[in-house]
DNA sequence: GTGACCGGCACCTGA
DNA sequence: TGCCGGTCAC
């Protein structure tokens, strides 16, 4: 028998669970326990209510997360029960029905970086300078345009000034539609568009899903979008019975349409609202609550609220200044040494930064000192070149129609198949008006390739024959594309690039398909869709001895013993795009909220005072978050007279070539070179434990002359 | 026509 | 820093 629905959870846990029907708002404040209180509440739904698993809709922020739910439900209730996030959640559904939605069953998942290069194309089609009419900006319209229900005419409409960039975009927005019609593809975007269009159409229809659910849950509500907030209103209309859970001090994610109004105004949208407030925090000791508490205090549009802890004060949040970033890395990767040695396990350890840049020197630091480490996200394991070719393959298998993908890898690796026809190719199949693949089988369309071209088309085609008999096991296909192409060979001719070992890709993707194939055994196609959708922590193998690096937005919904965050500097963290917008800064701040309220025990604060940043590297001073942090979290008081040094030019030291210095990061050197003059005087040292050479700023580089 | 090579440029966060 | 686009040798 398992153990009571109920046991464990405080007064107003309890209520949240035991909410008979209708809309249940739960606030839940950092570390209060909302994942165990809605995973308690879909138990309760089945076990206590009586309602079918299979007509419960929990929707949840990462598919780790969903893992997760289904997991920590399974001992209360039988399989069935919808978990999923919104992306797969759509996905699904239009998977069941793509023909009310002009797609077939095997629709493909068109990611970010094949939208810009499809983008890149339709721009230079037209016979524009992509460097002037950007497809990453284009892109960023186009999915403004999506999010607001608006198809190409809608915008053509909107933007009437001929000539001008978004009317350029608007013409652009109408190719791009056609182009992934006729390669019966989605994106991202169009998951939950389509998927909202088709629920909206089926209300007036059979019903078959705007009746479906009897209960419809919602995790991180405060990062919902205005779709997804229709989406969520269509999906539990018929009984209203919707229950969201989020904290509107964790919103993190307006740049991707995420509307904060939807939870500060959710019990206008619905009507008798039952408000629970989960306020104590079981999470974090004292002064990591406090700190938190004080600096989103700062923030004018919040709802207010206080969080508690039963846990004891805690030691003050630690603060460190550093020369630079290499720095920086070093003395963070020294003190995980000591959290280690201290008995943390490492995988209770994060360094948290806000730009995946970051990643590098502390990844190298780490390494360095020999700390198991595993940046999460970054340039993404399915992002890497070889993963993308090999996928390309996979892609054109399950859904022949992709063009995108044949024309990634009709010439990879090289077959002869060069620019001049490819576009021929492309031309041709434009003119007939079917899909790329089709036209290079005709074998009329071959007999007028010239040159080698004309052989390395058949031997693609009857790769892509073999793969198609593959389709049932992920892990055969690939091995027979990693075979059939000859990659492996290709992918060692790649630029001998030190870091990455493509061939370890090669087999981790490989690896990954036959775990799939285990787990879910949905095929080739299966695999594709899940892989499309998964996010940098749902890789993250939280299990691993290894301390994670990632960036803030990665973080959340995370927690750990131990946390550093680096980069606490002006125009870094706050990000100085957030300057620029309204509520931009409102937005960082609650980042940075959400990084301290991430840990348990301790909290580790960072910054440099040079950093390499785009472009041109320069001085950094210390972020405004630092300074917003009460005193009786910090150990004392003299950090704020470094703080205010930042900006105040050090006495002004004169170096000359040879001359014996000591840096405090970096120990003893000799100056090679002496570059510029005042604030902006570089000097070349050549630093003796590590033998490199090195330029350093004089006004940051906290050197002495040495005798 | 193909493919290797090189220089310029831009990069925040991400399903 | 990696990617794009241009250039040049074969």
């Amino acid at each position: 028998m398992s153990q009571p629905i109920l046991e464990g959870l405080n007064p107003a846990q309890s209520d949240a669970v035991q909410h008979p029907g209708g809309p249940l708002l739960i606030l839940a404040g950092a570390g209060t326990g909302k994942t165990r209180t809605i995973t308690r509440r879909v138990a309760w739904l089945v076990e206590s209510e009586g309602v079918p698993p299979s007509r419960i809709l929990a929707i949840t922020f990462t598919n780790k997360a969903a893992r997760e739910m289904r997991h920590r439900i399974a001992p209360w209730v039988p399989d069935g029960t919808w978990v999923g996030t919104f992306h797969a959640t759509c996905a699904r559904i239009l998977r069941m029905n793509p023909e009310m939605i002009g797609r077939t069953a095997n629709f493909t998942i068109c990611d970010t970086q094949d939208k810009r290069g499809l983008l890149r194309r339709l721009i230079k089609d037209m016979g524009w300078d992509t460097t002037v009419y950007k497809p990453r900006k284009f892109e960023a319209i186009i999915s403004d345009w999506k999010r607001r229900q608006m198809g190409p005419d809608a915008a053509a409409d909107e933007v009437s000034t001929y000539g001008l960039e978004e009317e350029r975009c608007a013409r652009i927005y109408e190719k791009y539609e056609k182009s992934l019609d006729a390669q019966d593809s989605l994106d991202f975007d169009d998951l939950l568009l389509r998927g909202l269009q088709l629920v909206a159409l089926d209300a007036q229809g059979d019903r078959k899903w705007a009746d479906r659910f009897l209960h419809v849950l919602v995790d991180e509500y405060q990062d919902t979008n205005e779709i997804q907030y229709q989406l969520v209103r269509a999906l539990s209309g018929s009984t209203g019975n919707l229950s969201v859970c989020g904290d509107p001090d964790q919103s993190i994610y307006r740049w991707r349409g995420a509307d904060i109004g939807n939870i500060l105004r959710f019990e206008d949208d619905f009507p008798g609202t039952k408000i629970v407030r989960l306020e104590q925090n079981y999470r974090s000791v004292g002064t990591i609550l406090k700190a938190a508490q004080e600096v989103i205090r700062r923030n004018v549009s919040r709802k207010e609220k206080d969080l508690f802890t039963e846990r004891e004060e805690g030691p003050p949040l630690g603060i460190i200044d550093n020369a630079d970033e290499e720095a920086e890395a070093m003395a963070v990767a020294r003190q995980a040494t000591r959290w280690i040695d201290g008995g943390t396990s490492p995988d209770e350890l994060a360094v948290f930064y806000r730009t995946n840049a970051s990643s590098r020197a502390l990844e190298a630091a780490f390494t360095r000192l020999g700390i198991p480490n595993q940046v999460v996200g970054g340039q993404a394991f399915f992002e890497r070149r070889e993963v993308k070719d090999l996928m390309a393959y996979a892609r054109i298998a399950v859904n022949p129609r992709e063009n995108v993908s044949v024309e990634r890898v009709l010439n990879v690796p090289p077959r002869g198949v060069g620019k001049k026809t490819v576009e021929r190719l492309r031309a041709k199949s434009e003119a007939l008006d079917e899909p790329l693949l089709k036209t290079i089988a005709r074998s009329e369309v071959r007999e007028d390739i010239r040159g080698p071209g004309r052989k390395g088309v058949l031997h693609f085609l009857s790769i892509q024959g073999e793969v198609a008999d593959h389709l049932d096991n992920a892990a055969e296909a690939f091995q027979v594309i990693v075979d059939r192409t000859g990659y492996r060979n290709f992918a060692n001719s790649l630029e001998a690039n030190e870091d990455v070992d493509r061939g370890e890709n090669i087999d981790e993707l490989i690896a990954f398909a036959s775990e799939y194939d285990e787990r879910v055994g949905g095929g080739l196609r299966g695999f594709l869709e899940e892989i499309s959708l998964l996010t940098d922590v749902d890789r993250w193998d939280e299990s691993a001895a290894r301390i994670s690096l990632m960036t803030v937005h990665a973080a959340k919904g995370l927690e750990f013993d131990r946390v550093a965050v680096v980069g606490l500097e002006e125009g870094l963290f706050p990000h100085a795009r957030a300057f620029e917008e309204d509520g931009g800064l409102e937005e960082e701040r609650r980042l940075f909220y959400v990084a301290l309220t991430r840990a348990r025990e301790e909290v580790l604060l960072s910054r440099s005072r040079f950093r390499f940043r785009t472009g041109a590297p320069g001085p950094q001073s210390a972020s405004r978050f630092l300074e917003e942090l009460p005193d009786e979290v910090l150990p004392d008081q003299s950090f704020r007279a470094q703080l205010e040094d930042t900006n105040e030019e050090s006495e002004e030291a004169e170096f000359r070539e040879g001359d014996l210095v000591t840096h405090r990061a970096f120990g003893d050197g000799t100056v090679q070179q002496v570059l510029g003059t005042g604030i902006n005087q570089r000097l070349v040292i050549l630093f003796e434990e590590t033998g490199e050479e090195r330029t350093l700023l004089t006004s940051w580089s906290m050197l002495e002359a040495r005798a």
